[in-house]
DNA sequence: TAACGTGTGTGATGCTAAATAACGCAACTG
DNA sequence: CAGTTGCGTTATTTAGCATCACACACGTTA
C-alpha cells in the first residue's frame, strides 16, 4: 500500500466524486420519484447545480443512463455473490436459496433499477449497439451459473426434470462454455436458463407490482415455493436449513 | 338484428371509429419506433391532423395509454382464450402447450404492448388508483385460471411437484376463489401462481432481448422445455401431441 | 331556404426540459 | 504573476405537452 502520489491527480479524483454524486442523486431520485424517467434539472438542483454543468460529465442523458445500467447490472451481481459466498459452499441447496432471496430483494428494494436492467428502457433511450447491457446482463447471470457450475463439478447435481435439450440448445451450451463440454450437459444447461426465467419471472411480478393482491406473507411464501420448484426442478439439493426461511437478506448495502 | 335507429347517433358511430383510429396508429408508431414513448404530434401528423385535436378524444396522453393498456389486456386475454379454445377439451396438456404459445407470441408479436402491461409503464404515465390496469390484469390471468380450474374440477390435475403451501397462500386462495374451497387445495393454486411466473419469465426476457445470444432454435426449444416444466411442477398431463410441436399459432388477428 | 348550435379541427400561445453556446471564475503550472 | 485548463453560470434554441380562442361543417329547426 505504498503512496502513488501521481497516478490519480487531484483534480480526477474531485471529478470522479462529482460523477459519483450526479448517479447517486439519479438514483435517489429515481426512488422518490418512482420512476426511471429523471430529469437533468431535477438531478442538478438537487446537488445545488444547474443542468447545464451535467454535461461536463456526461455526453447526454442517453449516457448518464448507460451508466446507471451497468452500476446496477454490477452491483446485483455483487448482490448475489455476496449473498452465495455467506453460505458454505458445500450447501449447493442453502447458496441457491441465498442467490434467489438475494435476486429478490435487490429488485424489490431498487424496482426502478430493476426496471433499468431487466425491463424496457426508459423510453427515448437508445442502447448503444453492442451494448454494455447485454455484456453486463451476462455477467449478472454468471453469478448464477457459478452455482451451477460448482454443483455439477462436484457431483451434487441431481438430473433436472425434463431430460432432453434440443440438438440447437446443446450447440449453444457449448458455444458458451467451451469448457465445460462433458461437466454439465445441455439439458442441465437448459436447466439452468430456466431457473433463472422462472426466478426472474416470479421478481419481476412482483417488483411491477403485479403481486399486490397477495398478503405479503402470501407473497413471500409464493417466492419461497417457486424457488423450491426451481430448485427441484432443475436437480439442486435441498439446502440444510430446510426451505423455511430465507436466510440472511442481501440487503441494499453495496449501492452503486 | 332489427334496426335500431336510434340507439348510436351517427356522430358518435364517427366519434368511435375516429378514437378507434387513434389508438390503431399510436400503436403502429410504438411497432415502428420501438419504443413505448409516443408523440401525440406523431399520432396527430400520422392521421393527417394537428396534435390539439386528439383532446377532444382523449383528456390527456395518461388517458390515451390507459385505454391502450386495458385494451392491450383484453387482446392478450382473448388470444390466449382462442389458443385454448381451439384444443379440444379434454386435451389439458394440449390446451396448455397452445395457452402458454399464445402468450408467448403475443408478447413476441407486440413487444411495446407487452411492456405496457406487464412491464414498467411509460415514464411520467401514473396508472390510476384502483386503475383498469390492475383489473384487466386479473381478467387476462383467468384465462390461464380456467385451465387449471377446469383440470382439477374433471379430476385430471396431478399434485404440483411442491405439496405444501403455507396458511397466507390458503388464505388468499380462499379469498380470491371462495366457490372453489375443497376442489382447488391451497398447493395447486399456488402452483398455478408459479407456472404464471414461470411462463411470464421465459416470456419477458425474451420480449426484452435478454436471450438473444441463443440462436432462434434455441429459443424456442427453451421455451417448450419450460412450458414441459412448469405442466409438470404443476400437475398438468402432458399434452396429447407431446412437446415437440407448438402447436396452432395464436398470432395477431384479434389485436385491438 | 335560412338561421342556429353542437361537434370538430386549426393556428397561436405558454410551459417545461433537453441540449448548446458564450462567457466568467478558480485552481494548478511554470 | 501570467497562461492554461477545467468547471459552472446565464442566455438561447429546440421540441413536445397542453390550453385557448376562433373557424368550419354538419344536422337541426323555424
Amino acid at each position: 500500500m505504498a503512496v502513488e502520489p501521481v497516478t490519480t491527480s487531484r483534480r480526477e479524483r474531485v471529478r470522479a466524486a462529482t460523477i459519483d454524486e450526479i448517479k447517486q442523486t439519479a438514483l435517489d431520485l429515481m426512488r422518490e420519484q418512482e420512476t426511471t424517467d429523471i430529469r437533468f434539472t431535477d438531478i442538478a438542483r438537487g446537488m445545488g447545480m444547474t443542468a447545464p454543468a451535467l454535461y461536463r460529465y456526461f455526453g447526454d442523458r442517453n449516457e448518464l443512463l448507460t451508466h446507471l445500467i451497468t452500476d446496477a447490472f454490477a452491483d446485483l451481481g455483487a448482490c448475489i455473490a455476496a449473498a452465495r459466498e455467506a453460505v458454505p459452499a458445500d450447501d449447493i441447496g442453502g447458496r441457491w436459496v441465498a442467490s434467489a432471496s438475494a435476486y429478490r430483494d435487490w429488485a424489490r428494494s431498487r424496482p426502478q433499477q430493476f426496471a433499468l436492467v431487466l425491463g424496457m428502457p426508459v423510453p427515448g433511450y437508445a442502447a448503444p449497439d453492442e451494448g454494455p447491457t447485454t455484456q453486463a446482463a451476462k455477467q449478472a447471470m454468471h453469478e448464477l451459473e457459478e452455482l451451477f457450475i460448482s454443483a455439477a463439478t462436484s457431483g451434487r447435481l441431481g438430473a433436472p426434470l425434463v431430460r432432453h435439450a434440443s440438438a440447437a440448445m446443446a450447440v449453444c451450451a457449448e458455444d458458451k462454455h467451451p469448457q465445460l463440454e462433458g461437466v454439465v450437459p445441455p439439458e442441465t444447461f437448459q436447466a439452468m436458463l430456466q431457473a433463472w426465467a422462472s426466478l426472474h419471472g416470479v421478481t419481476s411480478l412482483e417488483a411491477h407490482g403485479h403481486l399486490d393482491w397477495l398478503q405479503p406473507e402470501a407473497r413471500d411464501a409464493l417466492f419461497l415455493s417457486q424457488v423450491e420448484m426451481i430448485a427441484t426442478a432443475a436437480g439442486l439439493p435441498a439446502p440444510k436449513a430446510g426451505y423455511g426461511q430465507p436466510l440472511p437478506k442481501g440487503d441494499g448495502s453495496t449501492d452503486a
